[in-house]
DNA sequence: TTTTAATTCAACCATGTGGTTGAGGAACAA
DNA sequence: TTGTTCCTCAACCACATGGTTGAATTAAAA
């Protein structure tokens, strides 16, 4: 279990810190589908298990994906409110637009390209 | 005027990062009451003018804030839809559930042949 | 038991980041 | 002209980050 989330901003720091790194937010698209093992979740990516072992903790540490170890498999999961303080600050902003089908649309378009 | 976003997951790298900073997002919440000159955003916080001068290089180059010099005083603002691609990525990671997806992409197809 | 597979740990490297101080360059004031 | 103010740049420092490889750990398979 980590330990966390001791301050607020702090939290803040790690969630938009761990969303900055294009493989981690591609992890998280990844994890979307379905749980996944560390092995699976590496699987795409050119980098070495040990790089994306690292990825998934700092995921962790901010609080976006649980780590459960069953056997050998570490299976990792998003955590259902995982992005909810990132929300909340976004939305005190005070900029955030209504729905936006348009940009929805191009957004989608690139994910399923694998650009993001 | 600073070069910038030739690809979207790069620019959404350099949002998130910056966000990633509290006395960043400081710096944006200050701006939201009104446009300020560098010397007049540093002053709340506790560090140099040149550390504050080098946070708001890391906000232009996000092409979160603009920064207009008109004389000796460079003028800060926030850009209208600062947040806008971080808004969308955030979106649609809450709403593209598993389930949903496919609607999400059925209801696009729709609307791209003009049936929406 | 021996082997193989899944994951993490440790050590290392190159680069980035946030901070400092001090030296300027421009623009305005006296 | 001579200061003075606003800001950036350059050099530096300590530390974080993302990557590597190789060893260690743990659990399953043979």
């Amino acid at each position: 279990m980590i330990k966390m989330k001791l301050d607020k901003s702090n939290h803040l720091d790690l969630i938009f810190a761990a969303l900055s790194d294009k493989t981690r937010r591609r992890i998280l698209m990844l994890l979307l589908e379905d749980d996944m093992s560390v092995t699976d979740i590496a699987e795409p990516f050119d980098t070495s298990l040990a790089a994306i072992s690292k990825h998934l903790i700092v995921l962790e540490k901010a609080g976006l994906i649980s780590r459960e170890r069953k056997g050998r498999i570490s299976w990792c999961k998003i955590l259902p409110d995982a992005l909810r303080d990132a929300v909340i600050w976004i939305e005190s902003f005070g900029q955030v637009q209504p729905f936006n089908l348009d940009a929805l649309e191009e957004f989608i378009a690139l994910n399923l390209k694998g650009n993001i």
